[in-house]
DNA sequence: CTCTTGACCATGT
DNA sequence: AACATGGCCAAGA
């Protein structure tokens, strides 16, 4: 089982209309949050792999957001009724999703 | 194995 | 706030 797998497999559990950050990913996975975004560059299947759902530390899109840059990533999440507190960032108070690991 | 590429994060100036 | 730097580590050529 990749690393890569893994943070697929944790991506498709966010749960519409919340988020979740590079860094839980990559705490949960056992990596660091330039290979959780690695892999979601690489995503093999945006269509069952939300990965417009991950956002950064600070709620901030990816700028190079693969599948038609964070404009794109932008409507996805308003579509799903995410909050957005600045231009780029969402409300993370209000939709960052705490995985079941995480929580403890 | 070496080298490059990265959708990050923290820190310093 | 903007910019630069170092650390972290997986995958592909």
């Amino acid at each position: 089982m990749s690393v890569f797998s893994k943070v697929y497999r944790l991506v498709q559990n966010i749960p519409k209309g919340k988020v979740v950050t590079y860094g839980q990913i990559a705490r949960l996975t056992g990596t660091n949050p330039r290979v959780v975004g690695y892999a979601l560059h690489r995503n093999p299947d945006p269509k069952n792999i939300p990965c417009h759902r991950v956002v950064d530390k600070n709620g901030r899109l990816a700028l190079n957001y693969a599948f038609g840059g964070w404009r794109e990533q932008k409507r996805k999440l308003l579509s799903e009724g995410v909050k957005f507190k600045t231009g780029m960032g969402v409300d993370l108070n209000l939709c960052l999703f705490i995985p079941r690991r995480q929580r403890g």
